[in-house]
DNA sequence: AATGAATGAGGATTCATTCAT
DNA sequence: AATGAATGAATCCTCATTCAT
């Protein structure tokens, strides 16, 4: 197809994608900026410094300061949630009935470790700025428990779990794989991210009790 | 004795109460303006204002917002460190070995709800609120991990719990508590606190796995 | 002659014609843009939108947002200034010799009616949008009082007025008739065209004074 | 009295005096800015440098731009108001009927000389500041019209001015000596402030039209 | 002719902190 | 001790205008 060709509604595709890409590239830079600096002290100039543009030119792309990092987390979330899920997906295939929790933990781990900052801020500090963000956040909190719940009746229904109530099961299992990886950020004891998945998945299965102690 | 005979060191001995008051006056005043606006919405003003001074006087007292919320942290970190210690140390001197975990879930649970706002704000939100607080946090974060610690040694002493890595454990155990606590004051689904301290201790303890599965 | 033979002359006269044409369009949705948001408040992005045009593409018609009003206050007074001469030539025709001033000041009320808020932006708010507007609308106020001074002097003349300076009788009629046919877009009191009409063919005539009232 | 008596609710009201005084001085600062440069080309800076503090203090003492504006039309409406309403009252002492409608027109004009920019700004341009401010104008220009409108009623009464509608009149009269007064601003044709009253006069109490001529 | 991305000057406002009284 | 006036750094956002395509 000759370029001569090129229809007035493919050069506004052309146009859009352009757009598109930029848009990326804004907000790549942002990630980088808000991760180093966090929300407050990061100001847009900032933002477009790193995007090699003028910082009037960042509200060519975005409504607001605001607006770019509900983006930001809303990308970051759902690149998490897939990874999430295509490691969960491939270890269901697998024989091991416990594979799939280990993948869970082992994808997380792994996803935190990428982006140590961004993540920090993403997935604990937006609690801190305000309404609006806090509100995204239990949004995006709770499509990942969505994600355990269904997994972890799956799990019920394979006997690999006992049968209970799984919204607080799968709350409880976020929780810890989250907080399990955040540390990680945080100290540095040298625990490797396999021990620490085998770690929380003999937790989850068969808790920390002495095998024959007496039941609470 | 008259008034008139009290000596200058003698006032300045009262004046130092006074001021010692004063600050506890202006520290209980932070705490609620804070927890209801959050550590950027609050301005020193409305600090001020709630203790009953005037905006100025607020800076013979504390050196900065920022020392003023350092001291809040603190304040509220020793006084839950202190409700989780007596709890604990009440329940080790019955009988049942899991007792003291329980405890610790449920002074835990206590303590968030009296003070839903402010907790959020100390325990979640201080992350975002720059470097020196997330230091400050990180280590109050880390004595009760610490106090943790401990009590996991005396549990696998005793029998309780099985030998491990006692600073992993004390995490997760830590982190499953703050964190399904936490959650408490943000949905609400009628889990009673005595259902959920029940929970987490017989995850703690027996894991959710089904009995008879084979081992991971 | 088939269009093949068109010659770039030809094509320019059309071309220009065309530019000519897409100067109204834009000077239209400018008009109403500008009455409906004031000045300061509408953008060339506003007005572009209005005209079915990219923003960008005002530029190639206007030099800038400043012209393009001088343009606008330009064609609305010649507009406005048409409508006067054309109805004060009639009534000139007419026997009666107060019929001028009544047609003037009709004429007046009808065009106000017709276009409240660009009359008031023009004529009132103009002044307030600094030197070189002010500037310009004292220059078209200028030939508004020019227009009427030169029917004072025929007014003179035929008797109809009795002598006097005929600047400061014009600047007082062309202001009264102004400001009157401005209060109607203002105030709602219900009071008819031909009622002011009559009441300022009246006053300018024969005053408010009680016929046997003692002359000042 | 001693200054040591000086009781807290007094040294509060001199504080408070100062307060009042450092709003007056700004403005009064205001005043010749806005007058020299607009509403829109003013910074609150300007206003400051003027008023010999920084741009924060101006906050101190007034909400807004905005604010302040509204204060200053405020002040000097009420400062117009009340020199127009002694000079009639002194007018109306006096023997002549047509002495108060003269007397209010060389207030006017008086008025309007010394403070040409301000007046300009305050009674013309806030129409094109936005709906706030027209609102707060038109308030303004009501009250002038309802004083005017109380003066023509007496007239009436003692039969200086023919029976009519008040408040057509009051608005004529009263547009008619502010356009007047204003067009002395712009224009500079020697007429003096005594020619001009006397013009007026004539006008309003007989009109322009030649004795002998029949009615319209 | 037309587009729309990019620019960057420009300004109001907030608020922690200082300091004279 | 307490006050509250004064300061000024800091930052978001708007929008007229330019210009490469």
């Amino acid at each position: 197809m000759a370029p001569r060709e090129a229809s007035k509604a493919m050069r506004r595709a052309v146009s859009e994608e352009d757009k598109a890409s930029r848009r990326q590239d804004i907000l790549s830079a942002a990630k980088q900026v808000f991760a180093e600096k966090g929300y407050h002290a990061t100001t847009i100039a900032d933002i477009a410094a790193a995007a090699g543009l003028s910082y009037g030119s960042i509200y060519w792309y975005y409504e607001s300061k605001e607006a770019l990092f509900h983006e930001l987390m809303s990308a970051e979330a759902a690149s998490l949630r897939q990874h999430l899920a295509e490691a969960v997906a491939g270890a269901s295939r697998a024989g091991d009935p416990a594979a799939p929790l280990a993948a869970a933990v082992g994808a997380t781990i792994e996803f935190y470790d990428a982006d140590r900052a961004l993540v920090k801020l993403l997935f604990r500090d937006a609690f801190a700025l305000g309404h609006s963000f806090e509100r995204h956040l239990a949004e995006i909190h709770g499509s990942f428990v969505d994600d355990t719940e269904r997994l972890v009746s799956v799990l019920q229904r394979q006997g690999v779990l006992s049968p209970g109530p799984t919204r607080v099961i799968a709350y409880a299992v976020t929780s810890l794989i989250g907080q399990m990886a955040h540390r990680r950020l945080v100290t540095d004891d040298g625990l490797s991210a396999e021990s620490l998945s085998r770690f929380l998945v003999e937790l989850v299965l068969h808790g920390l009790g002495r095998a024959g102690a007496p039941p609470a």
